[in-house]
Parts: C-alpha cells; structure tokens; sequence
DNA sequence: TGACAATATTCGTTTAAACAGATAATATCT
DNA sequence: AGATATTATCTGTTTAAACGAATATTGTCA
C-alpha cells in the first residue's frame, strides 16, 4: 500500500494543492533527514553542520584556501559570524588562517591535516548515509527525483 | 537548459550514486526553503520554527489542550525543554497551562486566544509560500515529486 | 596626500536548544 | 500504609547562532 505525503503527516485532510504537498513532503523529508545527520556530526566529530560545511568547502579548495569573505559567501553567514566560526575551527586546529602576502587585508583561511583527518575519518560514514535512508527506492525512481529536486531548486522563488 | 543538482552544488564531478545525489538535492532543497522560513517566522511573529510547530500542533487540538509529555512526544524533545519552550510561550500568554482535574500531576497545555490570532495572522502567509516558492513547476510535475517523496518518506531507514 | 572603500576582527549581547541532575506532587500497586 | 512510578518542574550549564556596532589595517583612487 503507498503511503501518501498526508499520511505520514498524520492529516485527514487532503492538501489543497499540489504546491502545499510538496512543500510539507520536502520540508518532513528535510526534518527526517536533516536531524539524524546533524546529531551524527555531533556525537562523532563535535562539529556543527556549519562547521563540517565549511570543513568540507575548504577541502574543495585545498591548499589554496578561501579568504573569509569568499568563506561567508558560500554559507552565506555575516563576516563577523564567519570570523567566530573559523575562531571556534582555529582552536581545535582543523584549519589555520594565514595573511595573504599580496594584499595584507585579507586572511587565507586553509584546511590543516587534522581537519583533512577528521574529514576522512567521516568519509566513509557520509559514503554510507545515502544507502541507509534512500535505499529502499530503486535506483531509477531516485534518478527521477533528483531530476525533479533539480527543476524545483533552479528558478525557486523566494519567500517572503 | 536543465539544470543538475551538480551544477546548483557548483560541484565538478558527477555524483557517484544515485542515492548520494537524491540526498544531497533534498539536503540542498531542504535548506533553501527552511531558512527563509525560519526568518519569516522570526522577523513576523518572533516564533522559532519549533515553537510555531507547538503552537500547531496546539491548535490543532484546541480546545482540549495536550500534555507536556504529549506535546514532548510529538515533538521529539525531552521534557524539560518542552517545559521551557512553554514557558516562554506562556511568558507571551500564546498558550496557557490548567492542571488537569482528573491527575492532578499532569498539565493540559492548550493554546490561547491570542495564540490563535497570531497563527490566524500568519495563515494567509503560510498558504502563500507553497506558490512562491513552488510556482514555476507544473502541477503535474509537483505531483509526481510528492508521490516519490511519500515513496522515500515511507520506510526510510536509519542513520547511523 | 587625503578621502574613501574593503577586509577582517573585536566586543557585547541575546537567544534557543540541548543535556544532566535533582525535586515536588500525585497515582498506583502491593 | 508504604514503596514505587509517573508527570512536570526547577536549576544549572554549555553551546552555537545571530545581530549590532565599532575598530584596526590596508588598498584604491581622485
């Protein structure tokens, strides 16, 4: 029996549009999926999901590394907020900040070898994860709904 | 031109699965449509999204009212952070406690009137976003990604 | 040179969430 | 009646995020 998006929301009635739908069934899908995650990253890395994105974007761009502003950008956080973030990162030496020779204002902010430990340690767990929730829907099926979160994430509004 | 997750992630390489790039499209869609939703509901009516969530939650048994160990259940929270997050919505007299007259231990928690105007006046909002955020794709379309959303929704396994 | 812009930081503050531990009040069961 | 369980609270603490405002340093440009 398939399970409706108003079912597991536990609604008796149906939704006025196909909009309202897929908005609460993409927002419960975040929620089931969003929290098993960030309590992973905390119990096994004591990070933040803020902060194993930011780990993760300056791994993209190792060992260049990303100037703060390029860092707040990305994650669109303020300046001062990317500033505490990488302070908190700093303390436990996953990345190091270093002045950039060319023009003294700004800050490389670069992935040291712990972080870049850290990251692999999780790897594998992150390599798990799309297996253990989506593997139940056959591979076919999940390449259409990726095909679909694409169509929805390019030209989304905003809102307000 | 259709857009891939890939490119929304500004990620060079394909995804290795299926699976990891459904995961990480509803791990994308999921923030950008649940930060603007949490700022609305902040800048409008100065609620986190969990205590909004309560106070649906609440309405929606009005005028019975729920316990805090119901409202904890629901909630997936712990009681004594349900206590406080009632607390601070009793602070602003949205809801209201009576001890029950039955078991005098446990405490109805129902939702006020003013509780109710405020999620009154946030309706015609709430009914808004769907269309803004989901407006540019087809109906047809929509109904299809809610009918694979229920499919990973419904059996979803566990991580860790 | 001097005014202005850009970059990152510092400081202070507020907030909600999360967790642990202890306690009061009441029910229930033997 | 007494032991135990349940329900909600209180207290204390930690944490990260978020926001505002100010500041030092450096670059740019007229």
């Amino acid at each position: 029996m398939p399970t409706t998006i108003a079912r597991q929301l536990k609604q008796r009635r149906p939704f006025s549009s196909p909009e309202q739908e897929a908005l609460l069934g993409l927002r419960m899908a975040a929620a089931r999926l969003l929290a098993p995650w960030a309590q992973f990253l905390k119990t096994e890395a004591d990070l933040s999901t803020s902060q194993y994105n930011v780990l993760r974007i300056l791994r993209g761009s190792h060992p260049h590394g990303l100037t703060c502003g390029e860092i707040g950008e990305r994650t669109v956080a303020r300046d001062p907020d990317v500033t505490r973030l990488v302070d908190r990162l700093t303390k436990r030496a996953l990345v190091k900040r270093t002045r950039s020779e060319t023009d003294r204002r700004v800050v490389q902010v670069d992935i040291t070898k712990k972080g870049l430990d850290l990251l692999r340690g999780l790897d594998p767990h992150v390599q798990r994860m799309p297996r253990a929730l989506l593997g139940h829907v056959s591979q076919a099926r999940l390449r259409h709904l990726s095909q679909l979160i694409g169509e929805v994430l390019d030209g989304m509004g905003t809102f307000p």
